[in-house]
Parts: C-alpha cells; structure tokens; sequence
DNA sequence: TCTGGGGTCCTAGGACCC
DNA sequence: TCTGGGGTCCTAGGACCC
C-alpha cells in the first residue's frame, strides 16, 4: 500500500552582502572604518556617480547611481575612492567558497549575491542555525557583513534578505506573506522598476497585496506575459530551481565607455573603438568563446542611445575582425552628432570547440555535394536519426549548437 | 552645465519559408 | 472576385537588476 508524502517545500537562501565594495575596503584600510565612504567610477571627473556607499554615507542621503557631486554636496566629509574589482573578485571567491561547503547548490548571481538550495541539508542543522553559521564565518574569515533571506523559493528568499540589514536574517514562510510582504509598496518588490511601477499605479495598485488579488487579464494587457508572472510572485510562487550552472553561461561580453568630453573627431572614436574591441578580444579569450554577431552603442549628447547589430557570416573572436565590424557598423549608423558613449558586444557566444565543430561541419557538406554523397542524405538521416547538415545554424537564444547525431557522424567521418 | 558600466530577458515588426 | 497562418530569423529598443 502506498502511502501519501505531501511533496516536501524546499528551503532556499539568498545570500546578500551588505555594500560590498565599501566593505571589502574597509578591510584593507581600518582607517575606513566608520566612516562615510562612497565607492565611484571616476572620482576626478564630473560624470562620476556613486557605485556602492558605506552606511555612515547612506546615513547622509548619499544613494547608489547618485552623481557625486550631489553625494558631496549632502556629505561633505565624504571619502571618495575608485573600484578595486580584483580585490572584489578576490573576496566574491572566498565567500562562495565558504557557501558551497555547505551546499554544492549555489547559484552565484552578481559578484556579492547568490541563491542556495539547502533543502537536503538537515544534517548540518535547521535553517535558521545554518544562516547563522554562514554569516558569522563569512564575517570571522572576511570580516564582511552580509543579510540572508530564508524562504520557500528564490523570489521570496531574495525579498526577504533585503528587508533586514546589515548583518540580518530573515525567515519568509508562506503565512508570513501576508503581513509581511503584501503591506511593502510595488515599487519595492524585485522586478517592478519605476516603468512598471507607474503602469500599475494607474490601475490603483500600489502595494504588493493589491497587486496579488488584481485581475489576470488585465496585467496581462498592461504588462503582457510579465503581467502575469509578477502576480504570482506577489502571491509567493516562484518554481525556478537554483542552478550552480548557470553563471558560466555567458550569452553577451560587451565593454563601453563614457567619452571625457562628446566628441565627433573621428580619430578619437576610433581610437575608442579600438581600445573597446580589445578589451571584448580580450575577454573573449579568457573565456574560450566565439560570438556571431557583433553589436555596438551609441549615445549621444541628448542621452538618446542607439544600438545596432549584425549577424556575421562566420565566428570571430580576433581584435581585428571585432574592431572591423564595430567600424563598420558605426560608419553605417553614426548619423555625426557629437557622441557622448560608445560600447562594443559581442553576442550569440559559442564555445571554442563547438565553433570549430561547426565549421567542420560545414567543410564536410562542402566535400560532400562534391562527392554526390548529397543522393545518400535519407542514409545518413536514418543512420544518425536526423539529418546531421540540418541545423548548422546556432539556435536563437541556445547554448548548444551541436547535436549529439553531429558529434557522430563527424567522428565516422574522420574515421573514413 | 547630472545621471557608469556590466549584464539578462522580453517585445515587436518585417522578411522569408512552408 | 484571392490572399491564411504558423514558425524562425534578424534587428532595434525597452525594462530591469547589480
């Protein structure tokens, strides 16, 4: 006789340190400590906005994306310094290190963030005895503080490290939804931007919980499929599982760059150009990836910004081949207006060895047609279960451009 | 005399194919 | 005396997040 088990919830945490890049400076440098200190792009020059603050800083109204001169302006004393991502990446390291002790489910989402999923975890204690433990390690080791969200799914888990901090634990259970989330205002929840906001307040709802009871139909005409979604968020739901894998995929690799001063001299923007497309190769390479299809951004004195991309003939990831496209996709596009910001991306990444896979491929239908093997297509078809020429094309949106009947049939093929 | 730089995902229209 | 509808690819833009 089989016996029901109610299908059990699982437990997740999100993982969130607490200005991190103010953090990991205070560390290296005590003589920081406790004081209002401000982490910016570019301290010396007036287009420098805020990147992270320490909590003696917000304490003064200074704010991320804040430009500095106003973050001056409200907190005099403020200490300004530049970013130090290695020594940021150094840390982000350790911390997901000491994470995936207690877990190999951890899904690292931004350089200071993540989601685990502890579910199977009973053994090294409850939930709560768990969170704790995480948090006094990662601030025994690294002295950093960071707020954890404990809950039943990411979305909740990730609402709920944020309504504690610094250095806060937070459980959201399902009944705690609704005096604990409902009440907070829309823009406040995670995936409502001001755009999405206003929409909603346009239609009276203007917290959470008028947001779980609204109509269906009507998100959906206002939102479309995203409508729906943050409803369902709204009333607790949220099946996304947490995926160690998904932070390796890399689906764009772009770097851009505010101008000094808007420019239209054209030896500049290629200069520009150039030094962009570098740093892309050069990231590009670290990662072993090709891209097919090239993508840059213009934006101009107004703000007003601009992209334009083109699907390539082949996989590129030289400088040359990089800088060549970006040029000729500003020279058809530039319309001679003083730029202001100019980026280079490199999209629809493929895998080093999937390319050359594919290339391969391609060769071998060449050789193929030549040697008539083209009448034994319905051969190959049935041999490989699908006709391995099919889908030379990298799928839109898709990380694996080769088939398994692919990898086959080019193996037979060396072989012969 | 304001507003960076790194991303992801979604939408929508036109071309093209069947 | 006409002209559907589904699917994919490509391109551009927008919203959102850290």
């Amino acid at each position: 006789m089989s016996k029901y088990y109610p299908k059990k919830g699982r437990v997740i945490f999100h993982v969130d340190m607490n200005s991190f890049y103010a953090s990991v400076e205070m560390t290296r440098n005590p003589e920081l400590k406790g004081k209002p200190l401000a982490i910016a792009g570019n301290p010396e020059e007036r287009k420098g906005i805020v990147v992270t603050s320490s909590y003696e800083a917000r304490a003064k109204g200074v704010k991320t994306t804040m430009p500095l001169w106003e973050a001056r302006r409200l907190c005099p004393e403020l200490i300004v310094m530049r970013p130090n991502f290695e020594h940021y990446r150094e840390a982000s390291r350790e911390i997901f290190s000491i994470l995936s002790d207690i877990t190999p489910y951890v899904q690292p989402v931004s350089i200071d963030e993540g989601y685990m999923d502890i579910t199977e975890c009973e053994d090294k204690g409850t939930p709560l005895e768990i969170a704790e433990q995480i948090q006094q390690t990662i601030l025994d080791r690294l002295e950093l503080p960071c707020s954890i969200g404990i809950a039943p799914n990411k979305f909740l888990a990730k609402m709920a490290s944020d309504m504690k901090k610094p250095m806060g634990i937070t459980v959201l259970r399902k009944r705690d939804i609704s005096h604990k989330l409902w009440p907070m205002e829309i823009g406040e929840m995670y995936g409502v931007g001001q755009k999405t906001a206003e929409k909603l307040q346009s239609i009276e709802i203007s917290t959470i919980g008028d947001l779980a009871k609204a109509d269906v139909m009507q998100l959906k005409s206002l939102l479309g499929i995203n409508g729906e979604r943050l409803k369902n968020r709204a009333n607790g739901e949220d099946n996304r599982p947490v995926d160690p894998d998904a932070v390796s995929e890399f689906k764009s690799i772009g770097n851009s760059q505010t101008l000094p001063h808007d420019t239209t001299d054209e030896q500049e923007i290629q200069r520009l150009i150039r030094r962009l497309s570098q740093k892309v190769a050069d990231r590009m390479e670290r990662k072993e990836v090709y891209a097919q299809n090239l993508q840059i951004m213009i934006r101009y004195h107004d703000r007003k910004t601009i992209t334009r991309s083109k699907q390539l003939p082949d996989y590129i990831h030289q400088v040359d081949d990089i800088y060549d496209y970006a040029m000729r996709l500003l020279e058809e596009h530039w319309n001679q207006d003083p730029i202001r910001l100019l980026g280079v991306t490199a999209q629809d990444l493929i895998e080093k060895q999937d390319a050359a896979m594919q290339l391969n491929l391609f060769t071998y239908e060449e050789e193929a047609k030549h040697e008539k093997l083209y009448s034994t297509i319905d051969q190959l078809t049935e041999k490989y279960g699908s006709n391995p020429f099919k889908k030379l094309k990298t799928p839109h949106n898709s990380k694996a451009p080769t088939t398994s009947f692919q990898k086959d049939f080019l193996d037979d093929y060396k072989k012969n």
